[in-house]
DNA sequence: CCGCAAAATGTAAGCGCTTACATGGCGGCA
DNA sequence: TGCCGCCATGTAAGCGCTTACATTTTGCGG
């Protein structure tokens, strides 16, 4: 449900032999060329706005009109070129997501929402992954403008001027997902990640932890992580306690990078009762490498995730996260998109829920 | 890395204002409309096939000319219409790729590998799913060719006629990754998934079991799981059991699904003692429900996977599995399918080993 | 300084589709 | 039977680009 682009890069095509397709129809190889609107018209005995209104406006021809051109679509395996379509109709039924990585499942499931709905109402889905990369995300916006996209899909609000300025003078439909803020007047879907994860580091100081570490994502360029981050530093602020004093670690999403740093974190001197994780991919490093260091996770050190995606459920012990909705997000997004793209009102942004997901990863501070 | 796509379908743009729009442009609103090659050809006084050469073949033009251009297109902020392109030049640089799924990560690694070596050469993926149904495979097909793919990468052998019908009509370059079949001529790259299923089961009859249930994928358009399946039973021949002994059950990838199919086959009689699973998602599930059912794995009952995703390392214990050549696979359908449509002779199918990772989900059958 | 080949640029013809506008045929009504 | 209006269909003009071919400019040797 995904897709990556890069900037494609014109090549230069040798032979074009223009015009001279239907020269060499006849006696050369007849089944070759790839069939056109025009050779289905010639086929069908009509003219060619009868054949694209006969595929496009049905009821806008005879019953008798459109059998023969179905004929012979058929019989020729016509298929209209994309290219020329848009270039005529300046309309592509297409949207585009950008969303910062394909490599763990964070965003699959909202996207497949967003996609369902999107495809129940004749639209397709072009994706591309920005790796967490402003740049290339500009570079994908310009991308997926230049094939067209009627409206995209963002998720958060860092990027460059560039791509705003882009979207704003081209006037692309555009919607903002998993994140909401009120200082930006842009349309979006999503929840408060901050006000999540001080709910979520509320819970973990209720249960008598004072030391904490926290492993986030890379701040930089990620609204979503910086959020979530000081959701944890408002808590502990709230709390009466120092900010300062937890330790935050930042490194990109994956198992892997989460096992090294619980690690060290687990070396850090005081060390922490409780590892809390920008989200569930690295949650589930840092479990690992708790068993690896033979620490019984709630008992010897108490582990948080993120996001509630599937591997929460299946990791031992059950990752105490918080849960997205994901699919709502996805299926909303796709609604604004669609209202927004039809000139319709898409009414303001909504801010949706996310609560505490409870499982065994969390308990109370070791005596 | 990915993309869905559905059939587009047709909408009616109202207002088009034909060659209205330059008539419109001085006192009107100048940056409304979308620069076109020709916008940026007058502003920097050159023609527009001027532009196109600056742009597309640099050395072509006089670098004074080139950096007018430069200047033109960025004061305007022009991008190519890609349709435009498209329809000229017959060529977009632009692959297509369609697996079968983005739910889990089977295809992330091997896709990931094949984006970057495209990348590298200035290519544009464009990726869509299937959802294992052939007919959305077809439609996915017939869109990616309408949008200009020069070349597809595709999943397994199985699909529908009408799909390798257009691919050949239209001589779309395309190569077949994640299975190899002798008896098929069209070039692929991948592994053998029966020998190594058979090499697996090997090893679990080595270990003494005799009870051995599967779960599998559906096998039906699905070679990749049909081969995996006859591994086993050819395994299970080879030592002289009756194949027909084997419980193989079949339920599509997920985690649930595969802690679904482990219930049933535990309630099975006679119990298996290793359950072989298609794939390391419904391992993960199988190995998931063991342990909700106060099973030890694999002192009580050995589990093993297919794919070696990350997944099967952090799972607890760790999945013994088939270590599946995900990056090779996707570099060497890449380096295929470039030099198939440049017109090179792109050498034959490749086969990849597939061999068995050892990890601790898999031992002696119980006493 | 001139002549000429090579390099740079310009001209214009499409690529395959949509759609405004023109045309033609037919039924209904007087 | 004749006229009108409407509906189905046809005609043809683009959409924004690439590129074959024509033309102009440039650079260099004589």
């Amino acid at each position: 449900m995904t897709e990556t682009m890069k900037p494609a890069i014109q090549a230069w095509t040798q032979n074009r032999f223009k015009g001279l397709r239907h020269m060499a129809d006849g006696p050369t190889n007849p089944a070759q060329a790839v069939p056109t609107l025009e050779d289905v018209a010639a086929r069908a005995e009509v003219s060619t706005a009868t054949v694209s209104r006969a595929l496009n406006m049905p009821d806008r021809v005879t019953e008798r009109t459109r059998a023969k051109v179905i004929a012979a679509v058929q019989e020729l395996g016509y298929a209209p070129n994309f290219g020329a379509r848009v270039l005529a109709a300046k309309r592509t039924n297409t949207f585009g997501a950008i969303i910062p990585t394909m490599e763990n499942a964070i965003f699959a499931r909202g996207l497949q929402a967003f996609e369902e709905d999107l495809g129940e109402h004749g639209i397709t889905l072009l994706v591309a992954s920005s790796s967490y990369r402003p740049d290339l995300e500009e570079e994908h916006i310009r991308t997926l403008i230049a094939r067209g996209a009627d409206a995209l899909l963002l998720i958060g609000h860092d990027r460059t001027p560039g791509s705003y300025a882009m979207l704003d003078q081209r006037k692309i439909p555009h919607v903002i997902a998993w994140a909401v803020d009120a200082s930006q007047t842009r349309i979006s879907i999503g929840f408060d990640n901050r006000a999540a994860m001080y709910a979520l580091a509320d819970e973990v100081l209720k249960l008598g932890h004072r030391y904490i570490g926290m492993i986030s994502a890379e701040r930089a360029n990620n609204d979503r992580a910086r959020q979530r981050a000081e959701g944890l530093v408002a808590a502990l602020s709230a709390a009466g306690r120092d900010p300062a004093e937890v330790a935050i670690l930042e490194t990109p999403y994956s198992i892997a990078n989460g096992a090294v740093a619980f690690a060290e974190l687990m070396n850090a001197s005081p060390r922490p009762t409780a590892v809390m994780c920008g989200n569930d991919v690295l949650a589930a490093g840092a479990l690992s490498m708790a068993r690896k260091m033979g620490l019984k996770v709630p008992e010897d050190v108490s582990i948080t995730g993120f996001d509630d995606i599937e591997l929460a459920e299946i990791v031992t012990p059950g990752l105490t996260t918080v849960h997205v909705p994901h699919g709502e997000m996805g299926r909303g997004a796709a609604r604004l998109l669609r209202a927004l793209r039809n000139g319709e009102d898409p009414g303001s942004s909504v801010a949706l829920d996310a609560t505490v997901k409870w499982r065994d990863s969390l308990g109370p501070v070791p005596t």
